[in-house]
DNA sequence: CGGGATCCGGCTTGATACTG
DNA sequence: CAGTATCAAGCCGGATCCCG
């Protein structure tokens, strides 16, 4: 084995300046993390467009498109589309994106059946800063 | 057992108006997930306003004080202030922002492990599109 | 149907300065 | 040290129009 072998972190998101932390954005921003999770949410996980969009609730047509976009160009998803008419486009995760998928809704799971604590953790909160 | 009893899935992301969105958001935002990410990481997890900021790489003291409220509001972190001169504040955990640092951890690790295929995957996606 | 291009308002963010 | 207040800038995101 060669020292330079050796790999290091190598990527630490708590790092400015590490393309990581850029991926990260991706999969838990606002729109990143509700699509990973519609797509993993399927057994056989494609969707097309405006299917993805009726699941992923409130998200514009921008948005969505801008943030598949994004997921595929990290090689978390992969667009399938069909020269017919009218055109038709399948979404699926690739197998990396369902580990980061799977790992998601591990967490955003969590957070659902944890609500009412949350909740409760507010009011209290709230409750002891008076009006503000 | 009433029927009212009944739970249901009560909490949903993937709609609009569900709270859990805003929770999830301060979770996985840009800083907060950072933030979860440096708490959880220590042994004995208890931080220092200076000492997180130092962490967090790239943060603005008002976007992590901002962090830190919004995180201590839905019960995640605990904050502890001691009035002395010069003023001493320590963060931590909650048990339940340990659960959700957790998932977290296990999603940001799983990314940093899998950059190099990401890299590559962006350079594919890049190089397909010629220069655009 | 599945998008791309453009315009634009507003919320988020980052410096800077100030306080206890 | 541990924040808050203020302000300007910029990017996000929605609406709209368009095309294949």
């Amino acid at each position: 084995m060669d020292v330079m072998d050796s790999p290091g972190p190598a990527y630490d998101v708590f790092s400015k300046a590490c393309p990581s932390r850029g991926t990260l954005e991706h999969v838990t921003g606002r729109w990143g993390a509700l699509t990973l999770g519609a797509l993993a949410a399927l057994p056989e996980g494609s969707l097309r467009f405006n299917e993805l969009r009726r699941r992923v609730d409130g998200v514009s047509e921008k948005m969505l498109s801008q943030t598949l976009h994004a997921l595929e160009r990290d090689g978390l998803v992969h667009r399938e589309a069909q020269p017919t008419n009218p055109p038709r486009v399948d979404y699926e995760l690739t197998p990396l994106g369902r580990g980061v998928a799977e790992r998601l809704l591990a967490l955003i799971r969590f957070v659902e059946g944890r609500m009412d604590d949350v909740v409760g953790a507010r009011e209290r909160y709230d409750a002891t800063r008076g009006g503000r």
